[in-house]
DNA sequence: GAGTGGTCTAGACCACGCT
DNA sequence: GCGTGGTCTAGACCACTCT
């Protein structure tokens, strides 16, 4: 439980006295430093586990936060002293803290010292990916029905706010997306189109947007911008989605980039308020290895 | 441009010889390796610029990968192989790896070596955080008024879903957010209530909920879920939002658990689908240093 | 067994913040 | 000037994959 030898001991633990003869009645910066050799001495670093120390101390600390051994805005001891008391090289000891860093736990700041943070469970992180994959997990089976394609000379309004240009033409495609058959979301997808180049249905219906815009116009998106609120189903999108006109939707803007910041390709999508959430999960280290 | 000693070369670039004594009919092996180190040798690190090499690398490896030169699925040159060609370390290698990992460009898998991935342009990243930042970030004035503040016997039906207990009563009470004057979103909220405790008023329009409840039920809130859908207002919400009842608005319920992964606290907040939306931005490493 | 990524060490120099 | 975090090095051992 407590250090064996001299070699890194703070001033105020002379060695074969220990914690009994600590002046305590000193000033204040000893007794807070006191507080601060009990805290690290209450755990030790496993060099036989299986758990890597990095993400040992890494528990260790988030332990000590959580439980409000150290409380928000208070500073850690500094890497080094880490590394000294817990035995592990300075960048052991980093990555642990960029790992906490990365959890939100704590801050650093250069030449300052590395901080507790204020806890982040008032934000929420949501994220959208693939609706096949997404489907998939949720346990249902994914469809996809291709609704129609069309070529425009004139871009949607919202396509020309996002300043995109019409080019050559525009390429629309309408794609109904569903769960175990049940529609789920619409999406209309316009892109730069490129005469006679061939389009495949198949492409449409089964591959991202990004591989779709990528492929037709020879341009790589290199940036993406999605919004998202909530909206009423149009009377066309209504219909697709089997609800009543009007009904809530989570609406979806899309657009992306190329290298100069032109975009090169817009999608608006519909999903289900009723049949379709986001889910965020914020838990600072749990649930892994 | 070439290398200038032997000191890091692959078998086929013998010194002295260079490009042009490569056996181009040689196997095939040797083909694809010729052209990694094409690759390899376009660009260099410069050791003396403000911009640390880690960053360099990753910049050079983001552009082939952008540019199309490495492929999605393709692997990366091995740690070594790139810290013998670029002369840095392998630490800081892996440091470059770890940034474009981290922003979804390439996966390692151990023993096998380091893949680009396919692009992630097609998924969305939303965050929703303190209303107070945001809306100061919007450039709008952000205010919030206390509704009401209830003591309950019985929680709403959300919350016994969610698998709350009221123990000893439940507290509710409910604030109205707004950004410029405008109401923008209303917020219920529902936690343990231990008899005997003031309650400031204060705390409760200002302190964010995660802080309330650890103050008010002594729990430590660890974990927060949330889940964020489309809906239509309710008449008591479209009042205090100033809209017709059944305009769709985003909801999000919250919930806060503690050690024990019991429910400590939840909430539901409703936000105007026009005035309020989330926005994802997705861009490789631009944008930063 | 050879090659890959994953982890760790002990040391170095730098940029920054304080006082 | 001293302590802090930020970066880098050169070497080591391990676990994993493939052949």
């Amino acid at each position: 439980m407590w250090p064996r030898g001299s070699s890194g001991l703070s001033p105020i633990f002379e060695e074969g006295k220990g914690i009994a003869h600590v002046e305590v009645n000193g000033d204040n910066k000893q007794q807070t430093a006191m507080i601060r050799w009990i805290l690290i001495y209450m755990e030790r670093i496993n060099k036989n586990s299986f758990t890597p120390p990095f993400y040992q101390l890494a528990t260790i600390l988030e332990k000590k936060i959580l439980s409000g051994q150290l409380k928000v805005g208070e500073s850690l001891p500094s890497e080094n002293e880490l590394s000294r008391e817990y035995e592990l090289s300075r960048t052991t000891v980093r990555k642990c803290l960029s790992l906490l860093a990365e959890r939100g736990l704590i801050s650093t700041q250069q030449g300052k010292g590395t901080f507790v943070s204020r806890p982040l469970l008032d934000r929420a992180e949501f994220l959208m990916e693939d609706f096949h994959a997404h489907m998939t997990n949720m346990g249902k089976e994914p469809g996809c029905r291709l609704i129609h394609v069309q070529f425009l000379k004139e871009l949607p309004e919202f396509a020309v706010k996002l300043g995109m240009k019409a080019n050559q033409g525009i390429l629309h495609y309408c794609r109904l997306l569903l769960a175990d058959n049940e529609p789920i979301a619409v999406e209309h997808k316009y892109m730069m189109y490129i005469k006679g180049r061939p389009i495949l249905e198949n492409e449409l219906q089964y591959k991202a947007f990004s591989e779709v815009v990528m492929i037709h116009t020879d341009i790589l998106p290199v940036r993406s911008q999605a919004i998202l609120t909530a909206e009423s189903a149009g009377k066309f999108d209504a219909k697709l989605l089997n609800v009543a006109q009007g009904e809530p939707v989570l609406k979806l803007q899309q657009a992306l980039y190329d290298d100069d910041n032109r975009p090169i390709g817009v999608g608006v999508f519909y999903y289900r308020g009723d049949r379709y959430s986001l889910v965020s999960d914020k838990h600072p280290l749990k649930g892994e290895r």
